[in-house]
DNA sequence: GGCTAGTTTGAACGGTCGTTCAAAAACTGA
DNA sequence: TCAGTTTTTGAACGACCGTTCAAACTAGCC
């Protein structure tokens, strides 16, 4: 018993099978979150759209709060990748906003498929909470910078960056209380027409 | 006993002051649901605010349900009146739109001091959530209505109506997420702002 | 001052639901 | 096929919290 072994680390196939059955929950967490909310979806509900009772789930996470967490994070890191690629795809401030909410549109249509993530921040822990607060408020700083920037070229109208960026998020946040993936609403043009309507309302009214 | 005497109605004092403690109720529940979300708020949290016991809110309202029904009830009400007054104040629709804009913005500051009432519309029981709903999409629809008529007029561009209208909608209702009454963001700079930009954006870009 | 109606209280109940755990089942790899 | 590991299960616990209720307290009113 004593013996000196090492817990045998698992197999690559064993690895990947988990790992994958990892993201079918949190698939079906997010599902259950968009249809009742974080807090009145039961482990139950998760685990019946799995096909399984709920004491399955903790042989991937700890409790449920960890699954909300993981959720946020993995949306958080699709963000911070869309912000590395607008910094490479776009060169006026005006672009890169408009390429930014476009590609915010589809991750809230497509990757979450208009599950309201961002509205159950507080259902988190303290130090989880201000981890995921920390990561937004770097993105809306991000957007803010933008704004600023294309006022000081000349390109945007005087406004308070702070309130614009927040009715720019508050706009697109607020998809995930009326989206439905089956609706009529088709998603991309969604993020052309948010883009559109959302940059044009900070440019000058009379160019040049 | 059996005298034919009907139960006695209060003295228009008594009911006044009846009036005000359940006033008192709602105003104490609206605050803990802007810092604690409904679900996580408890009746103790409620009460604790008043400095009473949370049975006593049992004199008042059947439920805890209820409390949150009559906060939602009486802002729509605040919706309603508001929707009249831009009626006879204003004649043309990016004017109507505007002022609608500000005085939503100014109910989400000062009557909900920042309550994020709108997003705990779930957890209505379904004849109450029909009903809010009800009264919410007739609201979406004098904003959708009025988009239209900006664009037919030639004032607003050629944007589909439903979605500019969330869009907006998205931006006034995310304020309870962000907004604090005692923050650096003044409540009727705040209105002004949203509507210049989110009326901006609708119009057409060269004025005739 | 005393009767009545209105209001608050403390104790307790009961349901829901997240969580624990030991045992069973299914799967992996030789 | 079979030992070892991973995954799932069923039963049960326990905490939290909305709710009930009878009793105590308070205020209005003649």
């Amino acid at each position: 018993m004593a013996d000196g072994r090492v817990p045998n680390t698992p197999s690559p196939h064993i690895r990947e099978k988990r790992r994958r059955r990892r993201a079918e929950i949190l698939h079906a967490a997010l599902q259950a979150f968009r249809e009742n909310g974080y807090h009145t979806t039961t482990l139950d509900d998760i685990a019946e759209r799995l096909g399984v009772r709920k004491t399955a789930l903790y042989h991937y996470f700890p409790d449920k709060e960890s699954i909300l967490y993981e959720c946020h994070r993995e949306s958080l890191g699709e963000i911070a990748r869309m912000i590395e690629e607008a910094e490479t795809c776009c060169e006026r401030p005006a672009e890169k906003l408009a390429y930014l909410i476009r590609e915010h549109v589809r991750v809230m249509t497509e990757t979450l498929e208009g599950s309201p993530l961002a509205f159950e921040v507080p259902a988190l822990s303290p130090e989880r909470r201000a981890e995921i607060i920390a990561a937004r408020d770097r993105y809306e700083r991000v957007l803010r910078d933008l704004v600023l920037e294309g006022i000081r070229g000349g390109e945007f109208q005087r406004v308070d960056p702070k309130i614009a960026v927040f009715a720019i998020l508050g706009a697109i946040n607020w998809i995930a209380r009326w989206y439905r993936p089956e609706g009529a609403i088709h998603a991309d043009e969604l993020g052309s027409e948010f883009a559109d309507y959302l940059v044009g309302g900070l440019m000058c009214r009379q160019p040049r």
